[in-house]
DNA sequence: ATTTTTGGTTTCAAATAATGAAACTCGGTT
DNA sequence: AACCGAGTTTCATTATTTGAAACCAAAAAT
């Protein structure tokens, strides 16, 4: 990697610690953090203290833990209206499920991994953020690899770079050349599948949503399990994503919705 | 407004930019935001580029515009999850909603404003951020004002001079002695009601959701519309209003949930 | 076509804030 | 009573931030 030289900062380390307390899932001691901190014990404690100040991080005195904090649900209330796809694309994803009872998600790329944006669920309407804003592999999800071919090259190359390549399934892409292979021809066929890749007995069929320059800005799939279909009976929903995805796509355009190269 | 102390260091700062960029509710440009900073050209524009590169901001280079990150949607995932009630109440608050078949709020507190955390609309189910992180006032809603009666006397104080005391309606609270009259009453009640405070034709009722010893940690609320109800009629759910909230602070306490002191 | 303005970016020395080794505090051990 | 581990504070050193001024490019005005 070229970048991280100086590493952004003093707000670069402390967003640094913000990801840190997020990936624990859970709320965490100090302790825990420092053993795992770049960090000397005085240098962690400040950012803890100053984040927790701020409202980015929570502190539990009773049990001297420390999670996400709230400000942050209020701050990306904003964003996910303004920067994320869900807002224009909702009613085209509505629609889409209504028609063909199945689940949709709905993603964008986010510094080379799969974030979900929004996800309807033919049962639950759409979840909240216990649903959204979770995060996902690039190379071995639907929605990742349609992302991923439609990406300018240079963009391509360093989101590979950051792939890891882990085996979820016997299905999964074990490394870099047989996903690239696979990237050119969903490329050339404008629709991606997940068979099996990230679960087992969970397929998936996805479209890019492209602006009218051919900028990928995210994607949309329809994810079943393989009890109930196959990807031949994915397949018989193709048009329909598609033109869902063209919908979502010509409608971004219009809106200010940021491109990722 | 009196400001905070040292405004916590670069971070602070850094922090401030992020919430300024989230109050325009809209994409915007560098030079909108250097006229309503407190900071010197040269320190704002590094601000808002280290915020870019760390993906708490997002900066559309066609239209020169600058929204907030995607980063922040991963980050309050997190922060949704493990320090907002709503994982632990969803369950109540959707056994309530089938009910009464009217809409309920979640909500809890952030720095004197209330926080929407979830929100049940009988019509669309439960909704997506596009809901849930937005803020609403403290002094004119049924969750706010029920929330701020159970505080300590010290952090009311401290929510209290943060009120804006802005008149919505004719029935909103214009100075602190009036709230503070009724937050005595809500106190002992237990039961707090916004008589089109916020906005006409909107009534609701709310309970505070407690710990053990009585800490508030949020409310739930029903709201409806006086078209179709008047505060009579709600007062008949109170018995299962209550019985909710109570259930919602019985597994908050079990789990750990922060609370607000 | 030339000048001026506007919006954005870079420089660089001075001012300030971050840093971390070490020392300290406070419950709870041994 | 001495010890330990987790968390907190000190303070001289170091590195980063800061902002006036200068610069640049593109648009607007002359």
């Amino acid at each position: 990697m070229y970048d991280a030289p100086h590493a952004d900062g003093t707000v670069g380390k402390a967003m640094q610690v913000l990801d840190q307390v997020a990936s624990f899932q859970r709320p965490v001691r100090f302790s825990e953090l420092l053993a795992n901190s770049p960090f000397p014990k005085p240098t962690l404690y400040r950012f803890v203290q100053t984040l927790t100040n701020q409202g980015m991080l929570a502190f539990d005195a009773e049990r001297q833990t420390y999670s996400m904090g709230l400000r942050l649900v209020r701050l990306a209330h904003a964003a996910w209206r303004h920067s994320s796809l869900a807002s224009v694309a909702r009613p085209f994803i509505e629609a889409l499920a209504e028609k063909i009872g199945e689940s949709i998600h709905l993603a964008q790329i986010d510094n080379g991994h799969v974030l979900f944006v929004d996800k309807y669920r033919v049962t639950d309407k759409f979840d909240t953020l216990a649903q959204a804003g979770k995060i996902a592999p690039g190379y071995c999800t639907g929605v990742g690899k349609v992302i991923l071919a439609f990406m300018s090259e240079r963009a391509q190359n360093r989101a590979l770079e950051e792939q890891s390549f882990v085996a979820y399934t016997p299905n999964t892409h074990r490394d870099r050349t047989t996903l690239a292979a696979e990237l050119a021809t969903i490329r050339k066929a404008r629709v991606a599948y997940d068979r099996e890749e990230h679960e087992l007995g969970i397929i998936s069929i996805a479209c890019p949503i492209l602006t009218g320059q051919e900028q990928v800005v995210g994607a949309v799939s329809i994810a079943t399990s393989t009890n109930r279909y196959c990807i031949d009976d994915l397949n018989k929903h193709w048009p329909d994503l598609r033109d869902t995805a063209n919908s979502i796509g010509a409608q971004a355009e219009l809106w200010q919705v940021p491109t990722w190269v």
